[in-house]
DNA sequence: GCGTTGCGATACTCAACCGTATCGAAATTA
DNA sequence: TAATTTCGATACGGTTGAGTATCGCAACGC
């Protein structure tokens, strides 16, 4: 999105609506948040739901896309806290946080359009990776270094690897497993006992 | 799709064609695989595709999900073929199969849209777990039990936790990664050796 | 040959939505 | 106050595709 770029212009005229704005990204992420695909997403929904005229999202974005990568890039990914008692904890914490986000709504279907319509959309998926997958890789990332620093893992830890082996494991059960509810409760901790069964001294 | 149920019931009349059916399906199944998602796929545009009249797809599907759903479920997946001389071997080879099938464009749009679309086509999903996703866990199933048959793996290896995190990472990888290029070329063997390391007596 | 049903093709109505234009009111600067 | 710009609303023409109907021909059983 275009913003002012010559710094202390003063516009005359009206300026535009702050509130307008935030209506219509909000309308976006909620339809999204709704099941509604990115290429079902239509502007004339999106101004009707923020009480809008479609003049006013016209004004600002050129096309769909782009306000989607706009609406994506306004979400604030909250890590989860990650105290760092010890690497196992901080583990099953982090992947306690990644199931319980599986739940939200908001958060499944923003993981789906990044997982689904990454081919169609790459503009959006790399806003995702940006935004919501690389921080918390880097979350995860110092925990397993923190653990290889303190003596907790094996010196010669493949990182990446473990990083891809515990947060895949926690997406192929939330993604892939036939029903939810049937999963066992300790998953998170099941999971990261066979992994860092692995990577230990 | 309803079929005849009546048994050896002769109608009078030309039969249905069993051509234009597998010509709409294959149709389908190449939109999709050209990455038209569910939602923007258009039955004029797929009985043009199969050169067929509209009324040849309304005949036979009352509407789109229908259609897919069959479409999904004609497709054979290829399991690849695991020979059983120890279970680092069976588990790379079936690792590098999962990285191969992830550069196919057909397995690509057909997972995106497993993976994407699941909340909005619940059928279409299940259909896809039960052809694609269950018969390769059944595969890497039988390696893991194999391996703790003969005494290669723990006897208390969390068999579940194992499939999860092989397929996981690898689909960690093939998904989130920025770009597939920088892959290690090596990536199968890592990821197997990993897990693996913790599952060995 | 006759009745029946499927075939591809075409035409049709109906709805959704795109992107633009226009309107009077509101908000801001000069 | 005057000029300017945005506001929400509405209207407009154009495109796309759904789903139905109709057509003449093809394929089958009897």
């Amino acid at each position: 999105m275009v913003t002012e770029q010559t710094g202390t212009v003063r516009t005359p005229g009206r300026p535009r609506s702050e509130k307008a704005e935030k209506a219509i990204i909000d309308a976006a992420i909620a339809m999204i948040a709704d099941g509604t695909g990115v290429a079902e997403l239509s502007i004339e929904a999106i101004a009707a739901r923020a009480g809008v005229g479609k003049t006013t999202i016209y004004r600002r974005w050129s096309n769909k896309e782009e306000l989607v990568v706009d609406a994506l890039a306004s979400l604030k990914a909250p890590i989860p806290e990650l105290p760092g008692l010890s690497v196992r904890d901080d583990v099953i914490r982090y992947l306690a946080a990644m199931q319980a986000d599986s739940h939200s709504p908001r958060t499944r279907c923003i993981m789906n359009i990044a997982l689904g319509e990454s081919d169609r959309f790459p503009h959006l998926t790399e806003r995702f990776r940006e935004i919501v997958v690389r921080p918390r890789r880097e979350a995860l990332r110092s925990v397993i270094q923190r653990g290889v620093e303190s003596g907790e893992l094996r010196p010669d830890v493949d990182v990446e690897m473990a990083i891809a082996a515990l947060s895949g494991a926690m997406m192929f059960f939330t993604k892939w497993r036939d029903n939810d509810d049937e999963l066992p409760a300790d998953l998170p901790d099941r999971i990261a006992d066979l992994i860092l069964s692995g990577l230990r001294p």
